[in-house]
DNA sequence: CGCTTCGTACTAACTTATTAGTATGAAGCC
DNA sequence: GGCTTCATACTAATAAGTTAGTACGAAGCG
């Protein structure tokens, strides 16, 4: 009685991105966007939306000609749950070393690294009171 | 003539954690301690660390009886870049976003909080200089 | 020496992911 | 009305990932 899988994959995700964009989308619409990137058939798409549907990601309802597809939830929650995903299963639950690549790895400009700092007193501004 | 997938999959990261941690390793070291999490097959261990092999994240030598695998690359690096590839992917590159998830979703305790606060000063002068 | 243990190589079964083709029906145009 | 367009449903083919069984050789033991 387990739910089979429920993670996105790397495609999944590209199809959700672009549904989160445009808010709602019929499968033509995300075709298009995605053709602009590289070559796919339609009914790929259909198939990859149907998928997102079983997962929950997507609902479709009815509208005029074709089916319209809408996110299931915003995306900062699905992004949230996959970055716990990522930390569990490579940190082991961990954030801060996560944090630390980043930071060694340069992948923070030094823009990013003054708004974390804002992040940071804000949050220890929070959780003290 | 490009290299097939290459990235590693959550089992083969268990694996490579634990050669990491044992420095190098037979199939029955990993076997038994993997068998303290799950049931698994020693021949099941055999396959993922040959495909390790295939992948260039384990070498192997002979030594007496059995195969000794040691790890290709570092911890370090390899997990830099599975982090590299996680920030492309669900960010399209841009770190700060995953930070603020982590800040927002509290992740990170005081004393990661004052951690990163010194990298970050740490890094600044790095890059000032 | 014959039997058990340990190790490897090879093979296999099953699942999930990815991509796309075919069939079919509704709608619109000339 | 017949042809093209667009949409869905169903089917399928391939690849990758996951798990494990079988065959077989070497080593050690009683």
């Amino acid at each position: 009685m387990k739910p089979p899988s429920t993670t996105l994959t790397a495609q999944e995700l590209e199809i959700m991105k672009i549904v989160w964009r445009l808010e709602k989308a019929t499968v033509r619409a995300v075709y298009e966007a995605l053709l602009e990137r590289r070559k796919i058939a339609y009914t790929t798409v259909m198939t990859m939306m149907k998928i997102l549907e079983q997962k929950k990601y997507l609902s479709k309802s009815r509208d005029e000609k074709a089916f319209v597809y809408t996110p299931s939830a915003p995306r900062n929650q699905v992004i949230r749950g996959m970055v716990r995903e990522f930390v569990d299963r490579v940190f082991n639950g961990a954030a801060e070393p996560l944090v630390a690549h980043l930071v060694e790895d340069r992948k923070l400009s030094q823009k990013d690294l003054r708004e974390i700092a804002r992040m940071i007193r804000a949050s220890a501004e929070g959780s003290k009171k």
